[in-house]
DNA sequence: CTTCCTCTTGGGAGCGCTCCCGGGAGCGCT
DNA sequence: AGCGCTCCCGGGAGCGCTCCCAAGAGGAAG
């Protein structure tokens, strides 16, 4: 027994339109009328379908976020359970709601991204957890269809995105260990098949440079963001003797301390770490991590408003949005230990 | 320039009405004729416009997934993104499609829950992370839209859900524990508000009690399954000597052996651990945590399963799914260390 | 050949909304 | 009094699909 605009407006003794002027609380409705309809569909709790309004107006009111993550341990990084908090939580504040698109095959991607754009089911996307030369990614940017990326895409043509101050970050980290009197700095790197990874390795380079310090490449490699793989990372780079090392990530930093124990290597005596993310895990590890917290759920609710303002029209220009980086420094780097000697 | 079922039929020389049955691969079309139109819509792209379907059909295609998750650490929990992508697996595969409703604040669930089950916007709702008493699982229950739950909920009314065997895991924990000679073991448990906390500790006391060992309150603390209130839980009990505790996550048995490390007790050898839930951390964490594994992705898939019955009219009855748990035998328990002495 | 089915196919109606247009009421001005 | 303007309001049309009914084609049976 659902009830319609008509029947709303049979009751409240007024036409369909009129309902639908409140409803979407549009002007040119006198306050008495529009308190009268209002007070109808408080009484009779009618809610409008969004079916027919889709419809009607071409606008369906759904936000899709795609995340492409062929990567399936991508999805495991609580990173992605703090930016789908702020974009939900953002998407709800604006009356929208929110679709999820979680690609895990290549041939899954395919059979369903036609879908996303091409049936009205969504107004506009955001896409996350791009890769170098993403498919999706090019797609999109061919077609028609509004969207914004979260972290810096790969691509010439000019998006929308949003993202945290990699470079600046990464940067502040290697003065910081710089800063500390450390000179041999390792390098425990992102994929650098992600913007990310990249980004950070170049605040990093130059901040290594800032300080005149030579980056040596036996004191780098590479991890894919687990646990695991930072444990892996640094157990190629200890044998050539880093005294501090800058990861780029938290999850990663907490496998690269399991390494170091493992090795025998006191942190921040032996080997001081300093990483990037700003989890809770930074906090409760052994010992606790310095790192450059990034905000995370902010960037997913910057990126819900960028989206919406391009629905609006209210820009038609790409927006670029960069969130600063915080440096947190606790005990991984060493600060209180040297701060004393200093 | 968007196609509609009559374009396709006009290019194929047929009717929209045959398009459709094609489009919805109906029988009663001749394979000529369906073959032909299956050419022209190959050939452009065709995607019918799902507003339009949905409000002739009244059916959407769209599954919700809803997460009343005040408890914001609820949401950080790895758990979660295990779940979510089950669910978007088995979504994706049924050709439906997935939102997402996840409440941060009770008056956002106020707010928002009629539209989700009103507006026509989903065909079913997947409800998980609900709690005694949880106000939106009785909005449901007392409504008509088809549910499935998560988790055993907390209500006398026929509810369909799948939950993970928590009675049978943390039993055989015990088991284990007692068969390797522990008398004093402690719990850890999950919060006595959801259903999980009370069966694990339901399934713990049966264990016990088959073994013939009394349970001794002295060395019972309870969390809220995060890391944080495992090493504080672990911290209230340890002065009581337990040798062995079961602790009902990975996430909370992680700050238990944080706890244990500060407190100077070797694991196993001072004090041995079991836990539930089998996420990657149980793996990497110092020693590697013997855990009871529930299949937490296949959870998520089974209830799309169980929901999309329910909504095609197979199913009437509410269906309970038990899925199986397996007790994953690796350092933390002492299982070598004891199995070599006995 | 007629009758009665079955199998295909086309088209009307209608889902519940938005958008546009037109008309009436009320006001101030000439 | 007449005109023009603004402000409200109602109703027609139409969004692109599904569902139902009717009608034609063709075959089997009498």
């Amino acid at each position: 027994m659902r009830l319609t605009l008509e029947d709303i407006g049979r009751l409240a003794g007024v036409s369909r339109s009129t309902v639908s002027r409140v409803v979407n609380d549009q002007n040119s409705v006198s306050p008495v009328v529009r308190q009268r309809v209002q007070e109808v569909i408080e009484r009779t709790g009618f809610i409008p379908n969004v079916a027919a309004r889709s419809l009607a107006s071409n606008r369906s009111g759904v936000l899709g976020l795609v995340i492409p993550s062929r990567v399936h341990s991508l999805f495991a990084d609580p990173y992605y359970g703090r930016l789908i908090r702020g974009i939900s939580s953002a998407t709800n504040e604006a009356g929208a709601t929110l679709s999820l698109f979680l690609f895990q095959t290549e041939a899954e991607e395919e059979r369903l991204y036609p879908r996303v754009v091409a049936s009205g089911l969504v107004d506009g996307v955001i896409l996350t957890a791009t890769r170098m030369g993403d498919p999706l990614l090019a797609r999109l940017v061919e077609g028609s269809m509004p969207f914004v990326v979260i972290g810096r895409p790969d691509v010439s043509a000019p998006v929308s995105y949003v993202d945290a101050d990699n470079v600046g970050g990464a940067r502040q980290a290697a003065l910081h260990l710089c800063n500390l009197g450390y000179r041999r700095i390792g390098f425990l790197g992102a994929p650098m098949s992600t913007s990310a990874g990249v980004d950070r390795l170049e605040g990093f380079t130059e901040g290594l440079a800032a300080c005149g310090i030579a980056f040596d490449p036996g004191l780098r490699a590479d991890g894919s963001f687990s646990e695991q793989s930072g444990y892996e990372a640094m157990h190629k780079i200890f044998a050539n003797g880093p005294e501090a090392v800058f990861v780029a990530s938290d999850t990663m930093a907490v496998g690269a301390l399991r390494a170091l124990r493992e090795l025998g290597a006191k942190v921040p005596q032996d080997v001081a770490l300093v990483s990037f993310d700003g989890l809770p895990s930074s906090e409760t590890s052994i010992p606790a991590l310095s790192t450059v917290k990034q905000p995370i759920a902010e960037s997913g609710a910057r990126a819900v408003e960028v989206l919406l303002k391009l629905l609006s029209g209210e820009v038609i220009e790409p927006v670029v949005d960069i969130l600063p980086t915080q440096l947190v420094v606790r005990d991984s780097s060493g600060a209180t230990l040297r701060g004393a000697e200093v």
